[in-house]
DNA sequence: ATGAAAGCGCTAACAA
DNA sequence: TTGTTAGCGCTTTCAT
């Protein structure tokens, strides 16, 4: 235990040369003589050295290291893009923290700290609206070249890359596909307050105007984006006697809670009432399935990924780009076309 | 944007002291006169300063940094685990990264790699079976004087301290439970070669074997660990006619696959079968609620983290523990009563 | 092709 | 109390 560990300068004595040589051997960039080459492998092998990630950053004055902040990281969604982005990162030689903000400010706060303070090379965001708050001291980050791009999310921040979704396409697809099917009175489950909400509403919204002469949109309000809130929020609205035919909920979270009331109350999907939902492809395996909004999570965080390390490295140059990423309809058994 | 970073050195001539001065006020160990002590305080302020992470680690040969490898970093009991592992160390000055390792040995390995790499100074590791093959290069860590405790899972290794659940004892409480309401055949849906299913597995038998004279145990056997698994795998038992009045499930995933082919088939819960699951908290909402056996993630969570961290800090000495935590069985409608 | 030496930003002896 | 200085382990000129 108490061996210590081995340093270029060890391997350099070990070898018998210069600690320049061995870094030249180590790192393969400057010609080496295939003797001496050598005789650094061997011992490099045998006293198991590992170049200092502290020494070379300081160095460097780049660490290697990224951070994906999002709101909940108990989300499968935000997971799932984690996994991909940390994907790409590693096969780029990048390592990345994932920390959760809680959709706080002061968690934010918390966690852009702590990227400054581990000289971290760059940062995703999730663009939420606690994000957007936050968006003032972002510049901290800006100031000290710390490069950033939003992933998900709503919020469209002009001053850095943004992968986002198109989220009124998506609400639009769900109005369209409602009012194909004959609804005309629909319960939106979901945060009021919220960019995404706005958006997705919004989508659904224009559609139904375009589609369906006379249509209903009722707004039943979940204080923040728990499947408990979206519980007690359907409850209400069930009590209300609201009277809608088809139930949008705002995500998994919503949806589960949403469904949960309903089935506490004895009403079946989609014989009773139908049910869409802005999807994570959290509920694959939900009887009956749901027929939801889907995105490429993957693809989006792949893109971001590489063009978060393109910027730090400098292989990318131009002025901020704003993609919004269409989103798909899975349509499952969960609605089912009505009698006017 | 060109504005390079702060040093140490710049505040030390902005304030017009020594850095050893400016490096005594930040860290706050050794006495400033209170004038001297007021300049730095500005300077900082004024420059914006916060010390340079990788030069710190770099003297301190400590870089503050934990990793929390699991095998599936989507798994919500995970999820939690990792969350309330990041609570108490950032409360203790440590940040974390989350290592996935699919549960297999080669990204096990990569994994590693990393912790070495980045030089963190302690690991918590889920105790899985891939874990357990990779045991043998886990000294690699060690070596390094790399802190290592394991968390969930089931896998005791005896050099370093564990926090596991006490299986046998969940599996038990089911067992008894299932017994006592009179169910005599029961269809097991998981993993077949897992240390946490065979002590599952056992425990249940145990309680059955005491509880309920002539009781029959079926396994359907899941390849991995996924929903989708599950699925295949109750179909088939389904298929097979195999005859049991009760299923328990490993786990959440395995949980939601086997409730989706019951479903499929219409086989109503607990009308037509009782289910129990071995759970992680995932299901709140589902319909009927789930019998199952839960878990202080974050109790052991808490734990582990501050074993770790006073492991590596010099507080704790001692030989390794190993602790099992208790389950606890949460009673739901999922199961019922049957005549003999 | 090889090596000596100067930093990178910070901490901690050691002097003053 | 304050300042000077020698590293921490590595990369990178710059000589040789």
């Amino acid at each position: 235990m108490g061996r210590s560990i081995a340093t270029i300068k060890d391997v350099a004595r070990e070898a018998g040369v210069s600690i320049s040589t061995v870094s030249s051997v180590v790192n393969g960039n400057k010609p080496v003589s295939e003797d001496l080459a050598a005789r650094v492998r061997d011992a490099v092998q045998r006293l198991n050295f590992q170049p200092n990630h502290m020494a070379r950053s300081l160095h460097a004055k780049r660490t290697q290291t990224l951070a994906y902040l999002t709101p909940d990281i108990t989300n499968v969604a935000f997971l799932r893009t984690f996994k991909a982005i940390e994907a790409t990162a590693h096969a780029r030689g990048y390592s990345v923290f994932l920390l959760g903000t809680d959709g706080s400010v002061k968690t934010t706060e918390e966690a852009i700290d702590r990227v400054i303070g581990l000289r971290m090379d760059g940062a995703f965001f999730t663009m939420s609206w606690a994000l957007a708050q936050t968006e003032l001291r972002l510049h901290r980050l800006a100031d000290r070249g710390i490069a950033m791009v939003g992933v998900s999310g709503s919020y469209n921040l002009p001053e850095i890359d943004c992968f986002l979704r198109d989220e009124e396409g998506g609400g639009y697809q769900v109005g369209d596909y409602l009012a194909r099917l004959g609804h005309r009175n629909i319960l939106c489950v979901g945060p009021l307050s919220s960019r995404a909400a706005d958006m997705r509403w919004g989508g659904l919204r224009t559609a139904l105007a375009a589609g369906a002469g006379e249509a209903k949109l009722t707004m039943a309000a979940t204080e923040g984006y728990t499947a408990g809130a979206a519980y007690d929020a359907m409850q209400a609205a069930i009590g209300a006697r609201a009277g809608f035919s088809a139930v949008v909920a705002f995500n998994d979270a919503i949806a589960s809670g949403a469904l949960a009331a309903l089935a506490d109350n004895g009403i079946e999907i989609p014989a009773g009432v139908s049910f869409v939902s802005f999807g994570d492809a959290h509920m694959d395996f939900h009887r009956p399935q749901i027929t939801s909004v889907t995105f490429d999570e993957e693809g989006i965080a792949a893109l971001a990924a590489n063009r978060l390390i393109d910027r730090i490295e400098g292989i990318v140059t131009a002025p901020p780009a704003h993609e919004r990423l269409p989103l798909k309809l899975s349509i499952r058994p969960s609605s089912r076309r009505i009698d006017s």
